[in-house]
Parts: structure tokens; C-alpha cells; sequence
RNA sequence: GGGUCGUUAGCUCAGCUGGUAGAGCACCGGACUUUUAAUCCGUGGGUCACAGGUUCGAGCCCUGUACGACCCA
């Protein structure tokens, strides 16, 4: 089936389909199994003899090299890699190699020897296509970003490194479970459906359950369920999964977030913040190197608008003064800010929009508007602040911990006043959740607890600019049909 | 949702003042039995995102749409 002239895309794609329908015709173009003797990387450890034992060997045709009556070929596995000869000598390995296109997925036996130039390859014998590639494979040609994140699985196919990179996020999930097992808390799975939207403010997705015939929301956070499990008798509790944010997507959140949320009894918030010593030495993150083996800097969220902007302690405690200043600022939230002026949220608001940004190096921001933490505890010594801290790393909040509000009372409430501005349209609003009221007056012990997000930890371990890359299959729109 | 920029070969990109489409790599054919981003020789491959408009003539100018990137919401 010989072709004059150079191959159009469409040419080329009928060529793989032909080649796959000429394995139909000789038999199972698709066999259900191939017994390999070890994986590439184990066969580099094989030792080398012109009669030594046959090995069989597995992987994706990555490169190939013609030299007249014989070739050189890469396949690539798992985590490994290595180089096939083929000489016209072994008739029907030859023939067979003829018919393979980049892409495909072979299954080679043969010996070991090393070229003349050192490499280790292996003699093939005989071959078999596993799973024929009918798209086109072009491993050298590099591919777009978007278009690697839309096709991720071509990406990872042909990007050993990236695979590696998902592989260190995986390590970051079990080296999570593990810090958190050495110390006595036990992982736990709490609803992801909840009938009623609180544990944080954001927007949930509504669904539908078919049988009970009513709304359901995803979770956006597990936080209310893992507190119903303090006043069960845990005490040290954490769930390690995803919460839902129907919200836009950009470099810093995808609408699926990863977060760690432990909660332990009978501590306070303190506990958490000495606790923040799992983190490495040094990391470079964009153009920064962020320092995290020093103690971390410790800062109270009014007192970081003193330092950013040269306000005066009064003034950051002047809802009318801050108020002006946000107005000053772009976006519905500032014009929100000046018809609602709150002093917690317009402090939330200016220290959102202007500090954050400048927290590159590991920075606990304490001293939270209590009226901006529902849930947690307010300060013995000022009940306008809230027992929380958050943790900045690389200018982007990494975790979330406070001291847990566990007085029944109060906590009804702050849901009355979390209810009111949801009737008032405030669409990210907690509702008033009657069982977890109900859970609170049982007795709930002190304790704090803390959500770490995962993806942006990984972001920073990892070096990634956007979420996206942090994440397998990020949301996308949808690829356009008809393109490949 | 708003602003800016972009969309040309399978991939990455050129394309002048409006004058009938280019490169590298990939692919295909030929040579080569230890090559390795193999090398050498050769041939193809295009609805210039889509739809209109201006013009003797549009990849290029104008309008709209789709998709994408960045910034803002």
C-alpha cells in the first residue's frame, strides 16, 4: 500500500485505519493481554548478554529510525523508556515494524545488547500491536496549552514530566493523609450533598434528587458536618476531598477545590498556627523565592491596611473612611461596599483587594472581623474580632483555621443574620440549618479547626501559575467538534 | 458581562503599501544492517476561523459571529 508523495492529515489518518484493518483481517487486532517480563525501567537493570533470556517488553512507539534493512524505534512506558532494534534478519518483526505508526502500542520480545554507542536496546524478535494509535501522534511537535489541558491524556502520553507532576500531587495527598494519621485524626466522608447551603460563603451548584423531589446543593465546604462529628464523640477528625464554588473560574480556582478541613476538640486556634510545620525549606514560586523554614511573619488584618497604605490605626477602624477609600477602587463589590458600609467587610474588602497581592512570603494574617467569620469563635478579649487566622503563601490564601463557635445560641444567631441577607439577595449567604443548631445544643467541646486548599499548596510546591495545571482535567469549555 | 490582542499546512509561525500562499518540523517515497532530535535525496499538503461588505482584485481594509489568550468585573 504504497503512497506517491507526501500524506495529507486526512491521507495519513486513513493509513492507520487501513493498517488497523489489515490486523482485523490476520486476527485479534486488539489482544486482551500481553504478559511483559518487567517494565522498561526494570529492564535497564537486566543484565546484557547476546544469550541471555528473552524478555518481553511493553510501551508506545514514541520515535522510530530507519537504516535501510533495519530500524531503531523508542517505547516509552509508565516510567520508562527504551530503544528496539529491528533488522530484516527477523523476517516477520520486520514486517511487522513496517506497518506501525507513531502512537501505537506494541508488545516486543527479544534480547538485550548494547550499541555501539552504549545504548541498551533490545533485539525484537517478534512484536505484536496492542492497541493500534488511528489519531495522529506527531511527538515533536509541541502542542498549545489549551490544547494540552483540553486533551490532557495526549499531553501526558507524550510528556513524561508532566506525568511526574500529577505524580507529586498524588505524593501531596498521601503525605497530607499521613500528617494527619501520625497525630491521631481520623479521615472521614461527609455528605456532598447538602439540603442546606452553609460552612462558607460562596455560591453552590443546585441539583436535584429525583426521589425525594427536592433541590440539593454541592457542598462548598464540609465544615458543618465535621463539627456534627465533634458533638458524636470525635475528637480529632479531617476529610481530604472536594468542595463545589459556582463561581468563575480563573488562575487561582477551579469550581472543584481540593481542600484538607481537620477540626480538633478541646484546642483553640494557637494550637493550629504552631502547628504549621509540615512545609519545606525553600521554594521558588513565579519570580520568587519564598522562605518557608523561618518562623512565618504574623500580622492583624487591620494592621496590614496601616502598613500597606499609611492609613492610622483610627482610620482603619472607621467604616466612613474605609468606606471612601474602597469607592475608590474598580468593581461592583466597592460600589456594594459604599451602599452596605460594614466595617468588617469593608476591612475584608480593602485587605482582598490591595494586601493579599503582597504576601508573597508565608504571612498568618490573624484578627478577622467576627462579622465576617459566622461560624467561628469570637475573641474573649475584643468580641469584634474573630479567633481566626488565615495563612498567606505566594500572595494567595493557603488555609483558613479558627477557633469553632460552639455556643448554640449565638450561632442561631448569626444563621437569623446569615438568613436575612440571603432573603436580601446575597446569594452566597449561609442559611439557617436547623440540624446543626440542633447538633450545637447537645454540647459541642472547644475546638479549631483549619481547611488547607490543596490545589493552591500544590501550586506552590509545584510551581504552577495557574490551577489549571495543577489539576487533571480542569474545567474547560468544551472543545469545538471536528477538530483534531 | 466589559476592554485589548489573536485565529494562515498535522504542529510552531512568517506573509511588505490590497495584486492569486511561505518556512521549519511532522507526514509520504527513495538510499543506508549499531542509529538516537539519525543523515542524505525527492514529492505532496491550504475553504488564510465563519458570514457578509468595500474593491477590477482581499490572508491583508470594514461589519458581524464563533473560538481562544490576557486584563477588568
Amino acid at each position: 500500500m504504497k503512497e506517491k508523495g507526501s500524506l495529507s492529515i486526512e491521507e495519513a489518518l486513513a493509513q492507520r485505519q487501513r493498517r488497523l484493518d489489515g490486523l482485523r483481517e490476520q486476527g485479534q487486532a486488539y489482544p486482551n493481554s500481553f504478559v511483559r517480563s518487567c517494565t522498561l525501567r526494570e529492564a535497564r537493570a537486566r543484565p546484557v548478554a547476546e544469550d541471555g533470556p528473552e524478555l518481553s517488553l511493553a510501551g508506545r512507539l514514541t520515535n522510530v529510525r530507519t537504516a535501510g534493512k533495519a530500524a531503531f524505534a523508542n517505547i516509552a512506558d509508565a516510567d520508562g523508556e527504551l530503544q528496539l532494534y529491528v533488522q530484516q534478519d527477523a523476517a516477520e518483526a520486520f514486517a511487522w515494524f513496517g506497518e506501525l505508526d507513531f502512537g501505537d502500542v506494541v508488545g516486543v520480545t527479544g534480547r538485550l545488547f548494547t550499541t555501539r554507542r552504549g545504548e541498551l536496546t533490545l533485539r525484537v524478535e517478534r512484536g505484536v500491536t496492542l492497541a493500534k494509535c488511528l489519531q495522529n501522534y506527531t511527538p515533536k511537535s509541541a502542542a498549545t496549552d489549551e490544547r494540552q489541558r483540553k486533551r490532557r491524556y495526549l499531553a501526558l502520553a507524550q510528556q513524561p514530566e508532566l506525568r511526574r507532576r500529577f505524580a507529586a500531587r498524588t505524593r501531596l495527598l498521601a503525605a497530607t493523609r499521613e500528617f494527619f494519621g501520625a497525630r491521631g485524626f481520623l479521615e472521614v466522608e461527609t455528605p456532598m450533598l447538602h439540603a442546606v447551603q452553609g460552612g462558607a460563603a460562596a455560591r453552590p451548584f443546585t441539583t436535584e434528587h429525583q426521589a425525594l423531589g427536592r433541590d440539593y446543593f454541592l457542598r462548598i465546604a464540609p465544615e458543618l458536618y465535621l463539627k456534627r462529628l465533634l458533638v458524636g464523640g470525635y475528637e480529632k477528625v479531617f476529610e481530604l476531598n472536594r468542595s463545589f464554588r459556582n463561581e468563575g473560574m480563573s488562575d487561582d480556582s477551579d469550581f472543584m477545590d481540593l481542600t484538607a478541613e481537620f477540626i480538633q476538640a478541646l484546642a483553640a486556634v494557637d494550637w493550629l498556627e504552631r502547628g504549621a510545620d509540615f512545609t519545606p525549606g525553600k521554594l521558588n514560586f513565579k519570580d520568587h523565592e519564598i522562605d518557608c523554614a523561618a518562623p512565618f511573619a504574623r500580622i492583624a488584618l487591620p494592621e496590614s491596611l496601616v502598613r500597606r497604605h499609611g492609613w492610622s490605626a483610627a482610620e482603619v477602624e472607621d467604616a466612613g473612611f474605609l468606606a471612601k477609600q474602597a469607592a475608590a477602587l474598580p468593581g461592583a463589590k466597592a460600589a456594594k461596599a459604599q451602599t452596605e458600609p460594614e466595617l468588617g467587610a469593608l476591612q475584608c474588602l480593602l485587605f482582598e483587594k490591595t494586601v493579599e497581592d503582597t504576601l508573597i512570603q508565608p504571612t498568618f494574617v490573624t484578627d478577622f472581623p467576627a462579622s465576617m467569620s459566622p461560624l467561628a469563635r469570637r475573641s474573649d478579649a475584643d468580641p469584634t474580632r474573630a479567633e481566626r487566622f488565615e495563612l498567606y503563601v505566594g500572595g494567595r490564601e493557603i488555609a483558613n483555621a479558627f477557633s469553632e463557635l460552639n455556643d448554640p445560641e449565638e450561632q442561631a444567631r448569626v444563621f437569623e443574620e446569615q438568613a436575612a441577607r440571603a432573603a436580601g439577595g446575597d446569594a452566597e449567604a449561609m442559611r439557617y440549618d436547623e440540624d446543626y443548631i440542633a447538633a450545637l445544643r447537645y454540647g459541642m467541646p472547644p475546638a479549631a479547626g483549619a481547611g488547607i486548599g490543596i490545589d493552591r499548596l500544590a501550586m506552590l510546591l509545584l510551581d504552577c501559575a495557574t490551577i489549571r495545571d495543577v489539576i487533571l482535567f480542569p474545567q474547560q469549555r468544551p472543545e469545538r467538534e471536528g477538530k483534531d
